[in-house]
DNA sequence: AGAATTAAACGTCACAGAGT
DNA sequence: ACTCTGTGACGTTTAATTCT
């Protein structure tokens, strides 16, 4: 809820990988600066044109709420998905490397016969 | 018991790519 | 050209665990 990204005094003395990120990707958008400035709108319709907007935004928020839930429950299945998987790979490499073992076993023994 | 630390879940923003 | 959706990154909140 609160915005903690509004202030920017382009001190940017040292150049940290963090701070070059902010930079490049956590850029107000033109749109919220105007809105930051108070009069987010050229005004027109006045009243209704605001409200129009703010619940545009609420029903965009909304949303995508809802997507990055949903986002987040998707890649936790792909991560136990993974998870099971690197599991039964390593179950098939250790039944793989005791054949081996035995086969070189049977190996040697017949060798010496 | 409660302060400090850590981990997990969340909401938001910006962006890319797909669809119209 | 515009809208919608999915996702990475970030800061915040909340629950669980550890330390004193």
């Amino acid at each position: 809820m609160t915005d903690t990204n509004s202030d920017d005094t382009m001190s940017d003395d040292e150049s940290s990988p963090k701070k070059r990120r902010d930079l490049l990707t956590r850029r107000p958008s033109y749109r919220k600066i105007l809105s930051d400035l108070g009069g987010a709108e050229i005004v027109m319709g006045g009243n209704v044109q605001l409200e129009d907007q703010s619940r545009k935004r609420e029903m965009r928020l909304q949303k995508n709420r809802e997507a990055a839930r949903e986002c987040r429950r998707k890649k936790k299945e792909y991560i136990k998905c993974l998870e099971n998987r690197v599991a039964v790979l390593e179950n098939q490499n250790k039944a793989l490397i005791e054949e081996l073992k035995s086969l070189k076993e049977l190996y040697c023994q017949q060798k010496n016969d």
